[in-house]
DNA sequence: TATAGATATGCAACTGTATGCATATGGAAG
DNA sequence: CTTCCATATGCATACAGTTGCATATCTATA
């Protein structure tokens, strides 16, 4: 129940809406958590009605009305509990192993341009990742507020597991090419 | 829906029982996939229903009844199309980074533990995949025949993915210290 | 002879994630 | 004036994965 607790340390960090969540989630999408719209509306009403979050309508003009979302005392103290907890370990589970795992059935050649295909998508992903930490994180880690030390840590383990699959990436190719 | 052609990779390649992928897949875990023997006869079920799969129900004597299966030519069929298949991307969330999100609403100090009980679990896991990397794959890999090579890649992967995590645990460990 | 363990199979309930569909306001651009 | 885009919210369904419970055979050990 991990969003769950996202969505309430956002909150708690600055209320706000299902919609700008959502747009936080987009911004930190894929180096570290992904979530739809319809997720974050439904959690939020989770987390609402067992207490943990309040919220109050917004009316505004030029835009549609809005809900804006709060953390309760009780709300603080659940995400406390859980920050203590042990963490479960992220199960790495690669459907592309599954395909290494049976290419034999299939064709050395077909797993070859799978593992081409695969490669092109971890490449664009730390692209991306190298973009966002040349625009936002250039600046020397030891300089950065706290708060955003952490969320470069964040974009770092992004860039260190890319970095790491790539490397895996070229020796596996010249292993298949022999 | 990988587990499903996992298993029809499996069935593919050696016909059998529930309970023998069952132990297959408790061999290759955490390295590859997990499941769990209910998710296995739940899928050999939906597999057999759909044709994709046949089984013949085998007595023993010493050992309760079982039933083999084995692949037929439409699951042969259905596992090549999704073969070709573009591999969705492993969605890469680690509830940890969830902590770091929020670690300044509990503490650093707690962040830091853990980081360090998370520590120990990567520590391990890597530890057991170099056990079974000497216990199986101690010859040099262009020795080994395709299928063990294969198979050994999916090991290098779960062992650069452990080894990355933890390059990035000893970055932001000295990071936090400051 | 009782009990534990390996072999063997499965259902039911629940949680979490993904996908498709639906609605509504108001500004900007064509 | 129509269509697209940003803002804003949500339901319903399906699929995937986890957890708890249940049953049965036979061997080996205490």
């Amino acid at each position: 129940m991990s969003l769950k607790h996202l969505i309430l340390a956002l909150v708690a960090t600055r209320q706000s809406t299902g919609y700008e969540i959502t747009k936080e989630l987009d911004e930190v999408a894929g180096f570290f958590w992904r979530a739809t719209h319809q997720q974050v509306y439904r959690e939020l009403g989770d987390l609402a009605e067992t207490g943990l979050l309040r919220f109050r309508e917004v009316e505004q003009n030029g835009k549609p009305d809005k809900k804006v979302y709060a953390i309760t005392a009780k709300g603080r103290k659940a995400f406390e509990a859980w920050f203590l907890e042990p963490t479960d370990p992220p199960r790495g589970a690669d459907p592309l192993m599954i395909k290494f795992f049976a290419a034999e059935l299939v064709g050395i050649d077909e797993l070859r341009k799978q593992l081409a295909n695969a490669r092109a998508g971890h490449e664009a992903m730390l692209a991306a990742y190298e973009a966002i930490e040349a625009q936002h994180y250039a600046e020397p880690m030891r300089k950065m507020p706290r708060w955003k030390q952490l969320i470069f840590m964040t974009l770092r383990l992004g860039m260190a597991r890319e970095r790491a699959w790539l490397e895996w990436a070229d020796e596996s190719e010249k292993a298949l090419r022999a």
